[in-house]
RNA sequence: GCGCCCUUAGCUCAGUUGGAUAGAGCGUCGGCCUUCUAAGCCGCAGGUCGCAGGUUCGAAUCCUGCAGGGCGCGCCA
């Protein structure tokens, strides 16, 4: 439970009977009421702007205001002090039982604790990863991956109702690139020579053994016959054969979808057609021609009568086509249906997390999403930007066509699935990521992925050596909890209280990254613990002769190994118990 | 030319969605191991929050303009 919620109520009940005394005007603004955590701990646990923000239309000053509201707050329990300061703020000082009473509830509720149900169970599609099953997934994807899937963990842990899917894009001209790729390497597995890959086709290794399955499975029946028939029966087979290497990908980074959509069975069912006559009908596709883009030179441009969709009714610059020049629908007309099915599937709420090389198309689809639910239903895309993988401060230089791209999997048996995942988060979404392979493995405080296990692993390392003091502690760890009376041991209680807080924000905000950077700060708060203990023998964990001082320290400890437990679920890694090999 | 994003300490980045005196790590320098893991901890130094206006009790945060950087700008996917 976030408990800053609690006071938030207990403040406008408050305001309420200030009003009912008419000692407050009605009908204020209670909206922008906040209780937060200030920032200097010396104004004490809590702050509320309410003063500030009511005392205009309450024609009194902040201050005025704020000692009003004080005095009906001094009563509450666990509040020993309630006082104005600065310019209006009203602040609240917990008494010391507020947290240990907070500890004993992490210590019950495990890792439980910091879930809740702001979300209502409301449901939200989540759609990652959208990459082309052309091949195995390149370190590049695993950022917009990884990032998706902790997002969904976290959404989950704040009571909303999450649908992992993935769109397999096996129609349209890649999957025939594919599909043509592959027949290359199926002549090559039947003795033919076929020299060079051509331009524009995929030259990864990983098609020979496609071709050289589909060549034992079929023998040379489709050597001798047109593309006409080849050709479909080679992009469904090498598209299951790529799906197949996406999902041990994905396996690798521990991620499993609930459901796979194909963009080719979509349109079998005339999803397309249906979207495309939904908008029709209500008069949003028309038929037109489209200036050439600006910016860049196109070769064969040529001005074209076709079929446009009305976007920019809709907040896109500008309306875009729906089809080819073949006559064939466009990508963008099969993600309207893809989207439109979604909606009817029963999510209204959708969250699309794509690489930013994608920012050109994210007023298009949110438009066509507004415009065919008719305002109902509501995609925001997020967007993650690139990743910098170094090698000791060097980037490294990947590019397709040289074939020097990192495969995930590479990524993964370097480094492992946890440092990761860890730091494919680290970062705001927003900004670019550096990953430096040499980094990630080194045993520091510069690694946040070692520094935050260490913590953890401490943990554990000093109740395994509080069992040979108490040998049943676990069952009765928390002894009387009033004896953590350090300074910086009720800092780091109070840091451990406000996890639901920080689970929440990040939530709503749609920033996992926010999580490492609170993992971190009780690492740091931790450890700083620890060595305190080593210069002050008083300050250890473990007290010989002081049964009940060592258990209510423990406590603490557990108490800072649920916390990174919890957080470490939430990303997706296995908390380490000791960091030895 | 247009759209989206970014600009905070020498470097890499946080900043509780508008709060009080802007914070970490790295790097520099100086300390702390007979002790629960020194794989760590403490201290010193470092700032015109890109620039200029605006909004208000209050701006790194919101708005406008400008500058610099990134990504994108077929009917590809």
């Amino acid at each position: 439970m976030n408990f800053f919620h609690t006071f938030r109520e207990e403040v406008l009940k408050a305001i309420e009977k200030l009003v009912q005394q008419r000692i407050l005007p009605e009908g204020l603004e209670l909206d922008k009421i906040t209780t937060e955590p200030p920032r200097d701990p010396s104004h004490g646990d809590i702050a509320t702007n309410a003063a500030m923000i009511l005392s205009k239309a309450a024609t009194k000053k902040p201050r005025e205001v704020g000692e009003l509201i004080a005095k009906e707050l001094k009563a509450l329990p666990f509040v020993t002090d309630v006082f104005v300061a600065g310019p209006g703020f009203i602040n609240f000082r917990l008494t010391p039982d507020f947290w240990f009473r907070e500890l004993e509830t992490i210590l019950k509720e495990k890792e439980d604790y910091g879930a809740s149900s702001i979300g209502l169970g409301e449901k939200i599609n989540l759609e990652y990863v959208s990459t082309n099953p052309t091949g195995p997934m390149h370190a590049g994807h695993g950022r917009v991956t990884v990032m998706a899937d902790v997002l969904a963990n976290l959404l989950e842990k704040v009571g909303y109702r999450v649908l992992r899917e993935f769109y397999v894009n096996d129609a349209g001209g890649q999957a025939e690139k594919l599909a043509q790729s592959t027949y290359l390497r199926y002549k090559e597995a039947l003795g033919h020579k076929i020299g060079e890959i051509p331009e524009g086709y995929y030259p990864g290794d990983y098609l020979k053994e496609v071709g050289k399955a589909l060549a034992e499975r079929d023998g040379d029946k489709w050597l001798s016959v047109p593309e006409g028939e080849w050709l479909e029966p080679f992009r469904e087979f090498s598209i299951n054969a790529m799906m197949t290497m996406i999902r041990k990908d994905l396996a690798l980074m521990g991620i499993t979808h609930e459901v796979f959509t194909s963009e080719t069975e979509l349109r079998r069912m005339g999803a397309i057609d249906a979207a495309i006559k939904t908008l029709q009908e209500r008069g949003l596709i028309y038929e037109g021609v489209l200036e050439p883009p600006r910016g860049k030179v196109i070769e064969n441009w040529k001005p074209r009568k076709q079929l446009l969709f009305r976007s920019s009714d809709f907040g896109d610059d500008a309306d875009r086509p729906l089809q080819k020049a073949d006559g064939s629908w466009a990508y963008f007309a099969g993600d309207i249906a893809y989207h439109y099915d979604k909606f009817r599937r029963g999510y209204p709420n959708m969250i699309n997390v794509w690489g930013a090389d994608h920012v050109g198309t994210v007023k298009r689809l949110t438009s066509a999403v507004k415009a065919i639910t008719e305002g109902k239903g509501h995609l925001d895309v997020i967007l993650c930007q690139i990743v910098n993988f170094m090698e000791g401060g060097k980037p490294l230089k990947m590019s397709k066509r040289a074939g020097t791209f990192i495969e995930i999997k590479e990524v993964i048996d370097k480094v492992g699935r946890d440092a990761f995942r860890f730091m494919m988060i680290s970062r705001k979404n927003d900004t670019h990521l550096d990953f430096d392979f040499k980094k990630v493995l080194e045993q520091t405080r510069d690694n946040p992925v070692f520094y935050v296990q260490y913590a953890h692993a401490r943990c554990h390392s000093v109740m395994k050596m509080a069992e040979a003091i108490f040998p049943k502690w676990e069952e009765t760890p928390s002894g009387p909890l009033e004896l953590l009376s350090d300074s910086d041991e009720m800092r780091l209680l109070k840091l451990l209280a406000s996890w639901p807080r920080q689970v929440e924000i990040a939530a709503l905000a749609r920033e996992p990254h926010r999580l490492c950077y609170f993992l971190y700060e009780i690492a740091q708060q931790f450890h700083m613990l620890w060595n305190k203990g080593k210069e002050n023998a008083v300050l250890r964990f473990i007290v010989a002769g002081n049964n009940d001082l060592t258990r209510a320290r423990l406590a603490m400890v557990q108490g800072v190994a649920t916390i990174i437990a919890s957080g470490f679920q939430i990303i997706g890694i296995t908390p380490l118990k000791e960091m030895r090999e």
